[in-house]
RNA sequence: GGGGGAUUAGCUCAGUUGGCUAGAGCGUUUGACUGGCAGUCAAAAGGUCAUCGGUUCGAUUCCGAUAUUCUCCA
């Protein structure tokens, strides 16, 4: 069976169940402070689990995308050192919402594995949880019997806390569950050791592959376990590895799911897998990277400077490092790796194959600038090797490694690796101390202390109300203090909000809860989870009572029309530049709108041009906002409205359409696009490879910022007494003004050189040496300087002294020639500055040339007094 | 969110105790050579040294702020 196969064996073996097969979620979670990454299968359903909302089916099974990178799961520095860790996979799981228990869990788990997949009984381990006296939990007697009528007693092995106990976190729903584990080891090997004595003991052999977990607890806060009255089931089966198993190989990356693109990577690199172990580690590396990266783009996640889009950006680096290091690349090659996985994996997920180009570009484009990086690294690397060396060290001072490495973003394992073929280390110590200071400062920065939620009330509401109301009756259900660097504010919840928070590009409100004639103001509203949150600076006095609460309501209209702007130009580019446009991230706020969308040249002044006015055209028309709250998602899709990859829709979405523009979205929009007034795009640029960013206003914005340049326009034209052509007008000035200033600069020109003449008649000769002490009236020092680079030029043993004034300041120049500085042992510097006491200055610079300043440009004939007497001491 | 770096000609970059009248390579323009293409040689143009403020006789260089950008940590 090839991967696909098996993974549509497994969907359609649940469908055959009764589940409802729902489609892989984004793997980049929003709306969740705790979690950057989906990193199991459960993570989309997480709000059924806590209660927060209902499920929408009892049974439901999917393949989800997970990435493990960061956090609690951070498996990244193992990926491609053995064979079986992932930054990126695929979780298979199965789900019953209060529905089926144990028994059905069990049952279909082993029919599927052993009575379709066909896995060999006796490669099976299965392990149910051994109880807990602390928590009062006895042994999970209810699965051990299900099991036992499939396999024999031996095979069934009991596991403590760590392994068979599953949590959500501190507190919440939880768990006993049950594994699944495969033992895959050759015969020989078996017989040395029972496989029996290897599960849980971190064999790559002798795996887990399927893990059941039976939620029928809840953790309260105390610790206390509590029976939950709806018990459900949550399971993950590794894709990756059931491939392994099925396909009767002993590495996840011998499968097909990784093969095609390591066969490809091979070609590119010139190297067969399996002919070196360092070149395997690499291949597996960026075979896994690969795919994570792409996922990654293609959700909408693009690699950046911060956040999730670093974390994406430091496992390409990683890739690109491997493949430098062991595979002599030096080029980008990892974008030609994309074309092999979106054949393989396109089929299950469509979004590959539909932004291949887009995923392409963006990662060559990192690739590009990481390779430059490195380049630049080796080159510092070089300069202190040297160092090092010059000082007969072998090690390499710590900071300067990590200098290296924090500012300039050179791995340490690259710089090691350079540094052993000279012979030489780093002190890690060192290293290691200053890495520990920044997470310390980044540490103490971030601290942000999070108290408990107060439970006021649980007062029945209406939800979001703010589509149709901008005010409404509310109670405030729980509410908690957030203590953060810059300050304390507190999160409320209440029964009902009009207040919009913060989603889908669009900001949240803020405006004010009041109750007995006391405001209290809300400065922000944000999600978290599915929660809507009010921040407040204070507490209302008396939280536990009847609030009206208030958005602030010029603000929410400014933010309505930037967001309904935003579907007209989303809607005008597909016209314009073509239907390849897919939005890459928006920002609506009061101020301003801003989109983001693939596209691979700059967009045109002309092309620009002509959206804004189709744009405006839109406004004139002053389509009716038509909104459809609640609609099967597939009766949105055949109203042809757009929806966003990498954003989780459920079965019933809401459609916003003004004329042709249809748009899946959970935003607030005007009545009418007329109210709109004016689209005004105020830059165009590129964010990434292959996108690009609009910023427009609208509305008051748009109309003060036509006024404002109509003013600037209009005081300008003023200057030039209204010209019936202002360009022209300009034009001619500022030709005229090029004109006066070549002449002005030839003027002084010519008078410096008259000048200098006028000099070169002063010259007198003192001890042979050419000696010029003169006061001259000049502009500027600049053509002091000048004077005195040509006349150095054209005489020779030549003493001069230069001295003016200039704004009321003395200004000294003091020139010798070279030959003078050795024969005679001047230096101008110090002549300078001794000179220079005479007008209460002082200066310096180079031997042979020097400059100063004085306060006092009345000294100024008694300098020229000092200077010849100078020279006539010399004798 | 915090730390560190970068910003110099159209492009890629040099330019350390603050003073070398700001440089190189590529590119551009012009001229010469060759029958043309191409090439070789020669010359020229091109810079508010990111912006604003401060220290100083003097700032591309030192200090502060801002903008943009890179990078590490969270």
């Amino acid at each position: 069976m090839n991967s696909k196969q098996i993974r549509q064996t497994f969907l359609d073996f649940f469908a055959s169940k009764d589940h409802s097969i729902v489609a892989s979620a984004p793997m980049i979670v929003k709306n969740d402070p705790t979690l950057m990454f989906t990193n199991a299968g459960m993570n989309q359903f997480k709000d059924i689990f806590l209660g927060n909302s209902p499920a929408k089916n009892a049974r439901v099974a999917d393949t989800q995308k997970c990435l493990r990178v960061s956090g609690k799961h951070n498996d990244l520095e193992e990926v491609g050192h053995d064979t079986y860790h992932h930054t990126m996979f695929e979780m298979l799981g199965n789900w019953s919402f209060g529905n089926y228990f144990k028994a059905e869990a069990i049952d279909w788990a082993w029919e599927l594995l052993t009575g379709i997949y066909k896995i060999p009984v006796e490669k099976l381990y299965v392990t149910v949880f051994e109880g807990d006296e602390k928590d009062g939990v006895p042994m999970d007697s209810e699965a051990m019997g299900y099991w036992r009528k499939h396999l024999p007693e031996e095979r069934i092995l009991k596991g403590n806390k760590k392994d068979n106990f599953w949590e959500m976190g501190e507190s919440g729903p939880c768990g006993p569950c049950s594994e699944i584990h495969v033992d895959i080891r050759d015969d020989q090997e078996k017989l040395k050791i029972k496989g029996r004595d290897l599960v849980n003991e971190g064999h790559p052999l002798v795996i887990e592959i399927w893990n059941l977990v039976f939620i029928q607890y809840n953790r309260k806060a105390n610790g206390q376990l509590e029976e939950l009255p709806a018990r459900h089931v949550d399971t993950g089966m590794g894709f990756e590895r059931l491939c392994m198993v099925i396909q009767n190989k002993q590495s996840n990356y011998d499968t097909d799911v990784f093969q095609d693109v390591i066969t490809r990577l091979g070609y590119l690199a010139g190297r067969k897998y399996g002919s070196n172990e360092k070149a395997d580690i690499a291949m597996r590396v960026i075979a896994d990277h690969l795919r994570a990266i792409a996922f990654a783009i293609t959700d909408g996640q693009l690699p950046s400077n911060n956040k999730a889009g670093y974390v994406i950006r430091r496992i390409l680096r990683r890739a690109v490092r491997y493949g430098y290091t062991f595979l002599d690349f030096r080029k980008p090659f990892i974008h030609q790796l994309v074309a092999v996985l979106a054949e393989n994996m396109g089929g299950a997920f469509p979004e590959l194959i539909r932004q291949q180009d887009l995923v392409i570009n963006v990662i060559r484009e990192e690739e590009d600038s990481f390779l430059k990086t490195l380049e630049t690294g080796i080159k510092m690397l070089d300069g202190i090797i040297e160092d090092t060396k010059k000082k007969d060290h072998t090690d390499v001072n710590g900071n300067v490694a990590f200098e290296l490495y924090d500012t300039f973003g050179f791995p340490l394992d690259l710089t090691e690796l350079i540094l052993r073929e000279q012979g030489l280390t780093v002190n890690r110590e060192g290293f290691e101390l200053a890495m520990e200071a920044q997470k310390n400062r980044s540490r103490s920065a971030t601290q942000l202390e999070t108290g408990d939620w107060i439970e006021l009330q649980q007062a029945e509401g209406d939800g979001f109300v703010g589509y149709d109301t901008l005010e409404a009756k509310i109670r405030i259900n729980r509410y908690r203090k957030v203590k953060g660097k810059k300050g304390e504010f507190y999160q409320l919840v209440f029964n009902t909000t009009p207040f919009y928070a913060e989603s889908g590009g669009q900001v949240g409100d803020s405006g004010s809860i009041e109750a007995n004639g006391i405001k209290t103001e809300i400065f922000d509203t944000v999600k978290e989870n599915n929660l809507t949150v009010h921040l407040t600076r204070q507490l209302p006095e008396n939280p536990g009572e009847d609030f009206t609460a208030v958005v602030n309501s010029i603000n929410r209209r400014l933010t309505e029309n930037n967001h309904t702007a935003t579907h007209l130009l989303d809607h005008v580019l597909r016209e314009v530049l073509g239907k390849h446009i897919e939005q890459k991230g928006s920002y609506v706020s009061p101020d301003s709108l801003r989109f983001d969308f693939n596209h691979f040249q700059k967009v045109t002044d002309e092309e620009l041009n002509r959206i804004q006015k189709k744009v405006n055209e839109l406004i004139r028309t002053n389509d009716q906002k038509d909104e459809l709250r609640e609609v099967p998602m597939s009766v949105a899709e055949s109203m042809g409205a757009i929806a966003l990859f990498g954003e989780k829709y459920g079965d019933q979405v809401r459609v916003i359409r003004f004329g042709d523009s249809v748009e899946l979205c959970g935003g607030t929009h005007v009545k009418a696009t007329g109210t709109i007034g004016q689209f005004i795009v105020i830059s165009e640029g590129s964010i990434s490879a292959g996108v690009r960013r609009i910023e427009a206003i609208t509305g008051s914005k748009a109309e003060e910022y036509v006024e404002n340049q109509l003013k600037a326009l209009k005081d300008v034209s003023i200057l030039f007494n209204n010209p019936a052509d202002l360009k022209g007008a300009v034009d001619e000035l500022f030709t005229k003004y090029h004109l006066l200033l070549k002449q002005a600069e030839a003027f002084e020109k010519e008078n410096a050189v008259k000048l200098k003449k006028e000099l070169l008649q002063q010259v007198e000769i003192i001890h042979g040496i050419n000696f010029l002490a003169q006061q001259i009236k000049v502009e500027n020092s600049a053509v002091i300087k000048d004077i005195a680079f040509q006349l150095k030029g054209e005489v020779e043993n030549l003493f001069l002294v230069l001295a003016a004034e200039i704004d009321g300041k003395a200004n000294i120049h003091v020139m010798i020639s070279d030959n003078l500085l050795k024969e005679k042992g001047f230096n101008a510097g110090s002549i300078v500055r001794d000179l220079a006491k005479s007008v209460n200055g002082s200066g310096g610079g180079q031997p042979f040339y020097a400059t100063a300043g004085g306060k006092e440009p009345s000294g100024i004939p008694v300098l020229i007094q000092n200077a010849r007497r100078l020279l006539n001491s010399q004798g």
